[in-house]
DNA sequence: CTACGTAATCTAGCGTTGATAGATTTTCAA
DNA sequence: TTGAAAATCTATCAACGCTAGATTACGTAG
């Protein structure tokens, strides 16, 4: 997707239907046959992070040689997928889309694959995967988000990702 | 702020320059004056969030009978707090605006004494008062983010709240 | 009380955005 | 070769953030 190019390179800012229509070598109305409008433009973008998202995971805790090698891994793989592709990660989490864990009918299975690959790291840790796994997710995601927008010390990253995986670990 | 009140009724989408220079009748450039661009009136909401937002701490953490307990209390305040005002706590946290707590220097003291209401419950358990700080603070913004995105299921917030006190407590 | 300089405010407009209506071209089967 | 359907275009809309330049309101000096 051009989209994702583009925001990659300059930032969500930049990506406007009309730089599109120019990137694709076609006018504007083009792009509204083949998305209803521009945040469907994003969703697209977000599922798509979302099936990246999850084999990333799954490599990394497939590097794992112990249970908890495989948490250390995920968890360190999550800050480095984030802050690697920033303009993704910003489409999957930041920017409004519709797209929703909510309601376990409507919800893509993009969204579920993603939730699994960090509940496999989780499961051989205490009973409450599900519960567990929600709280890791909103660790890393928080770690993430205060980091972008200049609230924690980058240079501490990795021990914060430490603590958090200490903290799965001895809860 | 009139920018405050319409974002909290009607979303921050539907604050525009017009809107607000309509709501205080006075033309656009009027509002020009007093804020160099939009930006800047986030700005001056945010700023206006984190004192809120450091009060309301203080007050959660006095009303802990322990240290455990004000923990409790602060944790559970950081969620009512995000829910209760949901408007001003994006614009302290997901609008883009300018302030970072990064370098020491430039530092809004807002932002500061919002850590050090945080930091004030972690202190008592253990030493890494600033690291902890930091991770706790992710925690409980990222259950926000998660939750209010639809990623996490509403009915959970207190056990994931709890979770995340229990980890303090025992890492 | 008048005249004037400053400050406050307004009208009008620029360039850009997401989105759409309606005309036009392309495509391909009958 | 023709004609309906699909694909694409030009032109435009209303709304946005923002600003230039004209205009009004006002306090002060004479």
């Amino acid at each position: 997707m051009a989209a994702r190019l583009i925001a990659e390179r300059e930032g969500w800012s930049a990506v406007t239907i009309r730089r599109l229509a120019d990137e694709i070598e076609y006018s504007q109305p083009v792009i509204y046959s083949h998305f209803e409008n521009k945040e469907a433009i994003l969703e697209a973008v977000a599922v798509e992070g979302f099936r990246e998202f999850t084999s990333k995971m799954e490599e990394a805790a497939a590097r794992g040689s112990t249970d908890r090698n495989a948490l250390e891994n995920v968890a360190t793989a999550y800050l480095d997928f984030a802050f690697g592709q920033t303009a993704l990660y910003e489409a999957m989490f930041a920017l409004p889309t519709g797209l929703r864990f909510a309601s376990p009918a409507e919800t893509k299975p993009e969204l579920r694959a993603a939730f699994r690959s960090l509940a496999a790291v989780i499961r051989p840790f205490g009973a409450e995967v599900e519960l567990t796994t929600e709280t890791f997710w909103a660790s890393l995601h928080g770690l993430v988000e205060l980091e972008r927008s200049g609230r924690n010390r980058p240079s501490a990253r990795a021990e914060r990702v430490a603590l958090v995986v200490r903290w799965v670990l001895g809860g």
